[in-house]
DNA sequence: GACGGTGCCTAACGGTGTTCGGCGCGTACC
DNA sequence: GGTACGCGCCGAACACCGTTAGGCACCGTC
């Protein structure tokens, strides 16, 4: 992410919208869509653990044995979980970025709502190497777009601002902040500090 | 982390240096202090799947049911894990400062090579919530006051800090930035933002 | 009407964390 | 010196996990 393309890279906005339109469960079948979503569902309601293939048939009136029909193997299952969580935030960045007075503003703002709102899609989304064998094509970098459009193609400067957020996020989610902590505050003088007035070391 | 204690917080060199006098491990019978070297080993060696009790029983020459004769089940055994790593932690961090030009440069390239050095040890530090109820007490704060100490007291500045450090951090081991990123240059450039020159918009 | 594929089933394998009951051995005490 | 105790180990078992193999019923197509 931020550095598959070329630092020369311009990204028109319709590029943006075309790979949004890549549909990442339109190569699955209903059934398999069906089970993706239940997944989720699953996933979000009662965290990482719950999500066995076992739980998830009883969750569907299958037998865990009976997914292998529509989905090869639980790694499969959790790169279309993750897919889906890509092209998702790929959406909400691009609508967060327009008109907005301040794009990274903008953009982290939403960061943290995708993340505060299903936690453990999050998670899977981040904990581990990505399986880019088994994820839709393209998606990861969909998501990535918008804040490397924001940051003008700088590459650097975006990932700075990725791992800031990541950090951000991922302390809150697994409650390595102190309840005192004032988190609103800390995330408006960071990023204050990768996007603010940039041209206040100018004469 | 970064205010469990009040602002006004005056941490001599003197207290840090005590904390780490606290040895975790010294709470465990000499088995006990075994099997937890051997899981660490284990861990670093093969991964977190690797880390099974009955694995773990297998490098140690015992049962999977004996290592209950020494520990009280896997999260204890974890929290043991996590509680030396942030003895270590701390540690490092206290000879990281001493002397040090620029203190919070020095801090997050210590962090940065404790997680590289130990990987898994440093995922399983941070991925999860932790369980304080098993932690050894005052570990975790002990590893973060030196980072404290070097924004002079600022919790705000230290989180934020601490943020961009995991989120580099994390991102660099799970294989998230393309392998083209020059991360020496994002963090540099990251710390300049946080640590660097504040009279940058004096007069 | 037979054929083939689809989607489910049961059963099983090897793995996981954990508990239970038993057993041998060394130490402490009478 | 004999006895009791408890520590540290063991085997067996339980409930769960991901996954595979083989079978069976249905449904559309030739």
């Amino acid at each position: 992410m931020f550095g598959a393309y070329p630092n020369t890279v311009r990204v028109r906005k319709e590029e943006v919208i075309q790979m949004q339109a890549t549909r990442v469960l339109d190569g699955l079948t209903p059934r398999a869509r069906e089970i993706v979503q239940v997944a989720r569902e699953l996933l979000e309601r009662e965290g990482p653990a719950a999500l066995s293939m076992r739980r998830l048939g009883d969750q569907i009136g299958i037998r865990a044995s009976s997914i292998y029909e529509h989905l090869r193997d639980k790694d499969a299952l959790e790169a279309a979980l993750i897919s889906v969580g890509f092209e998702e935030q790929a959406e909400l960045f691009a609508r967060a970025v327009q008109g907005a007075a301040n794009p990274i503003l903008a953009l982290t703002s939403a960061y943290r709502d995708f993340a505060r709102r299903q936690p453990n899609l999050y998670r899977l989304m981040t904990e581990r190497a990505l399986r880019h064998d088994l994820l839709a094509p393209g998606v990861e970098e969909a998501a990535a777009l918008p804040l490397l459009h924001a940051t003008g193609g700088d590459h650097e400067q975006a990932r700075a601002i990725w791992a800031f957020a990541h950090g951000m996020v991922i302390l809150e989610l697994n409650h390595r902040f102190p309840g005192s902590a004032d988190l609103d505050t800390t995330w408006r003088k960071g990023i204050d500090l990768f996007a603010g007035q940039p041209d206040a070391d100018q004469p």
